[in-house]
DNA sequence: CGACGGTTGGACGC
DNA sequence: GCGTCCAACCGTCG
């Protein structure tokens, strides 16, 4: 498959005409990390005489917080301000054998930029389109100046494959809330069936840079990381090139593509990921999903014909198939089977998320169901800190530390324990460590996956739960996966390596792990616990219908009382009283 | 009002 | 590995 832009010849604008006429251009990086497939960048470089291509470095995202629980800032784990520092050598990379170079300046970032604007003397102003609320906010500012200093601003949609404005605006000014109505609603998008401009053989060249303070892209060190202690890192690199390489490698794989779309997948497949993972570069943008989506498209087109070698009807790719007649019946299914591609998820939650005041909280969120939520710390830091003691939850935890990704059923099985499952925290409290730890988190699925989780919107039927022993079992009945991640674990023979604390004391000897002193006892029964936390969503759930989800404070706070008292008066209810069970 | 579907539940039987 | 039952929620749609 060949790259879709080309690396090769830089040129430089010497050229009298390029220099005659145009004017200044600043493209501002903040996601959308890529040169493939990038309209912000190409309009920028579109009849300039100058292009700054700039990223800012912000403190609000990288300063190192020495408080937090794992090495990085207060809001990013060190592996994802890695991840993005790669992304961003890999950038600059590229620019400059377009002939340009990636700026990288620090502080907040509209300030920057609008010392930048006037510094530079920039007429047009180019920058992705964001719908986070923390860009949303910042955009204002920066539209702002460059409005009142008669600056061109261009932002456009590219990080998703609909813009989620269009959806809501035809859905009647209110975002679609299943996925099913999102799908009608959304149709095919508009440019699906014409070739993306994905080559750029030349930029603008950088013009003078004035006093503005330019660094090269800077090390972990650089920003201030230092001694830190963790062993092992995420295996993922950063970067567009990275990307485009991993993407080529997963549409060569027939097994990978058969399975894109299938909901199930081993989540304990963790040596060679049970899919392949593109999901961090999405998120940085590093690989267009409109460029992905149209590589697949491709793949299923040119499947359906199966009879003769595969050609591209875009011309631009070509796949190593040979098709065997189970996977062209798999992937037929697949082309009509359409409406479950997970790039269209991450539409639907981005839509969502835009078009949801307060997306990202219980109180003040329409469509999240207001439930009174338990604020134990220790159960929270037993959660984040894999000491749960259900090896399969823990193991899954250490995975995020060290990786900053897991497989997404392994997400669904401890976002559950956390919430709705096992130990009734609140939702906000995991989306945070999430938001923090994961590589791939992205505001809108992030929140709206906890949601989901939770039983909060979108997913109502709280009586299935995830069972924190034999979800794992089902797929790694040795416990191979535990192994490795726990490797106090590691000599646990498979019959108890799920339920350690059940294991005979003169087997724990053996295995060199005593359950209470090598690692820990439960912190719950999940049997007692989940029973509890059924009981509980079905009361919250009832206050929610009876007062059609206007819950104030009070009415949450007398629920919640309620709770515990009916808690009391049952014994074989309370989780803390399951200990002895676990000697 | 009732039927129906919902990315991804568990347990059990075969 | 697949079907069936369990227990039963919600929002949507007719």
């Amino acid at each position: 498959m060949p790259l879709p832009f080309s690396l090769s010849r830089p040129q430089c604008c010497r050229h009298p005409l390029t220099m005659a006429s145009g004017s200044t251009s600043l493209i501002w990086f903040r996601k959308g990390l890529r040169i493939h497939d990038n309209p912000a960048l190409e309009y920028a470089s579109k009849g300039s005489k100058f292009v700054y291509p700039v990223f800012v470095i912000d403190p609000h995202y990288m300063e190192p917080d020495p408080k937090a629980f794992t090495p990085g800032s207060t809001r990013a784990g060190l592996n994802r301000i890695r991840f993005l520092l790669e992304s961003l050598v890999d950038l600059d990379l590229s620019l400059k054998k377009l002939g340009s170079r990636l700026l990288v300046l620090k502080g907040e970032p509209s300030q920057v930029l609008i010392r930048c604007l006037k510094e530079w003397d920039v007429k047009k102003l180019c920058f992705e389109f964001d719908t986070d609320p923390y860009y949303q906010d910042l955009d204002v500012k920066v539209k702002d100046y460059a409005s009142s200093a008669g600056i061109e601003v261009f932002s456009p949609v590219s990080h998703t494959l609909f813009n989620p404005e269009d959806i809501i605006q035809k859905n009647g000014g209110k975002p679609p809330l299943s996925y099913q109505s999102f799908l009608k609603v959304a149709g095919q998008p508009s440019w699906a069936s014409s070739p993306l401009s994905t080559t750029i053989l030349s930029l603008p060249c950088v013009g003078h840079i004035g006093s503005c303070e330019i660094s090269e892209v800077p090390t972990v060190e650089e920003l201030g990381y230092k001694d830190i202690e963790q062993v092992e890192w995420t295996p993922f690199r950063g970067g567009e090139s990275e990307a485009l390489k991993r993407l080529r490698e997963s549409i060569n794989n027939k097994e990978w593509v058969a399975n894109f779309e299938k909901p199930k997948g081993d989540p304990s497949a963790f040596v060679k990921p049970a899919t392949t993972v593109l999901s961090p570069y999405l998120k940085f943008g590093c690989l267009s999903s409109r460029y992905f989506y149209q590589c697949l498209q491709d793949v299923y087109r040119n499947v359906r014909k199966h009879t003769s070698p595969p050609v591209s009807l875009v011309g631009q790719v070509s796949f190593n198939f040979s098709i065997t007649d189970d996977h062209a019946a798999d992937t037929i299914k697949l082309l009509f089977g359409f409406k479950n591609w997970q790039l269209l998820w991450r539409d639907f939650f981005y839509t969502v998320a835009f078009g949801t005041p307060n997306f990202d909280h219980m109180r003040g969120n329409r469509i999240c169901k207001q439930i009174p939520w338990s604020d134990d710390n220790e159960l929270l830091a037993a959660w984040r800190e894999a000491r749960t003691g259900y090896p399969w939850i823990d193991a899954i935890m250490v995975q995020l530390s060290k990786w900053g990704w897991m497989h997404h059923l392994a997400r669904h099985c401890v976002a559950c324990f956390l919430t709705r499952g096992d130990l009734f925290v609140h939702w906000e409290k995991g989306r945070d460590v999430f938001e923090r730890l994961l590589i791939d988190s992205d505001w809108a699925i992030n929140n709206g996956n906890w949601l989901w989780l939770s039983c909060s919107s979108f997913f109502y039927q709280y009586n299935r739960i995830y069972s924190p022993i034999s979800f794992g079992k089902k797929y790694d009945p040795n416990g191979n996966y535990i192994r490795h991640f726990l490797p106090v674990l590691k000599d646990m023979p498979k019959e108890y390596i799920y339920e350690p604390w059940t294991a005979p004391i003169n087997v724990q000897t053996k295995a060199k792990c005593i359950i209470g002193r090598d690692y820990p006892k439960p912190v719950i029964s999940h049997d007692s616990a989940s029973k509890d936390c059924k009981r509980k969503l079905a009361e919250a759930y009832a206050l929610n219908q009876q007062l059609n989800g206007q819950l104030s404070e009070a009415d949450l706070v007398n629920l919640k009382r309620k709770l515990e008292q009916d808690q009391d008066q049952e014994p074989k209810s309370r989780p803390r009283r399951q200990r002895k069970l676990m000697t």
